[in-house]
DNA sequence: ACGCGCAGCGGAAAGCTTTCCGCAACTCGC
DNA sequence: GCGAGTTGCGGAAAGCTTTCCGCTGCGCGT
């Protein structure tokens, strides 16, 4: 049943096929209304021999919505968004909805032009994404659909944004230092300008504070979200002459600097040094040495969550406003193994 | 302009505003027919004074066309098609269409089910796209748009697949080598049963043969993508007593864990051997120590010219069977500066 | 002054599906 | 055997836009 476009099957074609009218097709492939089961099953079979599929467009021009959700990333789809996106795919699709992508690029204008031709699809809801929790500037309080923020922090607060609650990752990395007998960790962390890293780093001073241990330094190493500066950092702590034995680092790729530069110091983790990053991110938790203890941000629970709360908003439920921050999963590998000590 | 769904401004408002008949609001707001400039103004100027956004659900039920490609993933988006997304969808963007994406997660029936939708939802092409060159099963020959394979490999010559040219690819990493003054170079890379490791080995092989150098060890030594094989292999290098002053690793991570096992051997990279990966995955070509010299697949062009293609088949020219192969591309950092010997 | 042509716009159909309303026939009860 | 209710289906409108055709009125040529 080769077809090209323009004379694809249409309903009409197997109503006449089957004997009925457009009507009466349509309740048969749908289930609705009164039909005989014969009459019902004269239409399937109609339209299964004409290789029938119902125009989504159509259908969705006369219901009124698209079973689609629009995701708009700010900066491109990277290491972060992914997860994001497979936990709201798989949301979504289980409400067989599906996924019109956008990708922002950072650029405003863009954005704004995405924005229109998402909301001319008459896509049935938004999400918007990005890499960063600073917060970013609204998509507007007046669309014709919901939108949830996912990783992404509006500046509205009666939009909803969803994010993962870096201060809790943080305490559950400090207490599990401390659980297995560290009392003297320090904090070695990305740029103090990005959110995520202050706020690890409040998280971190907050649980050391409770459980009454000091923060060695006194501050917390803030540099870049790299292994180099990973490495860097563990040098100055050496070289301070601070004693330690636990680092909790502000991502895996610092853990994993500081992990080379330790090891290469004669510094034994996790026997002498306990380690944890953040981001449970495969390729660097695996090629670190020894395996890397780290904070999951649930990434994909995120999105699932994001998209779950967008569907119900679609159903008509309205919409929680504000922050929602989800907890993040404390990953435990070999580079915290209980110290001898 | 809060206007819920169901109650959306049609072009009938515009031209009810603007004192004209709908078919003309069209042809004002489209550029079309013929229309006394003021006119045209009065109902532009409506149709921005009542927030008027085009139903493109309407439009393309009517022009037969929805402005929209579908992308299969068959794999969950990873690391590489990440890129290829990106280079797609800044092709399609230029050309005003949007990306309706799906997950596959390597299940036929899901991407049957997922095909079924997008066909339903009048997609103008299809990219199907994957994470490995192995061959997959087509999508099949009498589907009413066309379809560009990217990074996957349709089984079907009648298809068009674009693959990076693994081949041409290891053919440069060993001219590369050997133009840096290396002549006994190995080969450490992944699995035999991937056809890219059989690729990039049979590149290499013949780029030798073809300089009259020989393969160290008289074989590739066939093992997995990780950073892990990658140490492991330094070390049968060196405990086989061969002589080697260059490795050519079937991937970035490979090549890490063999700068890894190099240097804490005290083999100095590049000044005794020389090095060079496969992805230019810049996690791991900035972790590296020292920087590593890769061979980039151009994945982001190979999106690119995926989707280039699919827009003109959509246009109407006929698209290309067969499997095109993209050149790739040599990027030389640290890792193999020439060699002193 | 008459006719031709064109500029400018309106009306209606088409694209495909769904839903509402209504009609015909049939069943059941008495 | 007749009225009421039900079952089963058809017809038509609606959802929104675009395009095609045709109509009106005006300008211009002769």
């Amino acid at each position: 049943m080769v077809r090209g476009r323009g004379n694809a099957v249409t309903i009409n074609d197997v109503a006449r096929l089957a004997g009925v009218s457009p009507g009466t097709a349509s309740k048969a492939l749908n289930g609705r209304g009164q039909l005989r089961s014969e009459t019902r099953r004269r239409v399937v079979a109609a339209a299964e021999q004409l290789g029938f599929h119902t125009n989504l467009l159509a259908r969705s021009l006369q219901e009124g919505r698209t079973y689609t959700v629009g995701v708009l990333t700010t900066d491109s789809f990277g290491r972060f968004t992914i997860p994001i996106m497979l936990g709201a795919e798989d949301a979504l699709a289980a409400g067989q909805m599906s996924v019109l992508l956008c990708d922002g690029r950072g650029d405003r204008i863009r954005e704004q032009h995405y924005l229109r031709t998402l909301l001319g699809r008459r896509v049935d809801g938004l999400i918007v994404t990005g890499r960063t929790t600073d917060p970013r500037p609204s998509l507007g309080r007046d669309l014709p659909v919901p939108v949830v923020y996912a990783l992404a922090r509006s500046d509205d607060p009666d939009d909803l944004s969803m994010l993962h609650d870096d201060q809790q990752g943080a305490g559950l990395a400090i207490r599990h230092l401390l659980a297995t007998g560290r009392r003297r960790i320090a904090h070695v962390t990305g740029p103090e300008r990005h959110l995520a890293a202050r706020d690890r780093a409040a998280g971190t001073v907050a649980a050391l504070a409770a459980a009454g241990e000091p923060l060695i330094l006194d501050q917390p190493l803030w540099g870049e979200w790299s292994e180099r500066w990973g490495r860097q950092a563990a040098t100055i702590l050496m070289r301070s002459g601070a004693e330690f034995d636990g680092i909790f680092c502000g991502s895996d790729q610092i853990a994993r600097g500081v992990a080379d530069a330790l090891r290469e110091a004669g510094r034994r983790v996790p026997e002498e040094v306990g380690l944890v990053g953040v981001d449970n991110w495969e390729v660097m938790v695996e090629g670190c040495r020894p395996p890397l203890t780290t904070v999951d941000l649930n990434l994909t629970e995120l999105g699932h969550a994001a998209a779950s709360k967008l569907l119900r908003a679609i159903e008509g439920h309205p919409l929680e406003k504000g922050v929602q921050l989800l907890p993040c999963r404390l990953v435990t590998r070999h580079s915290t193994e209980m110290s001898p000590l």
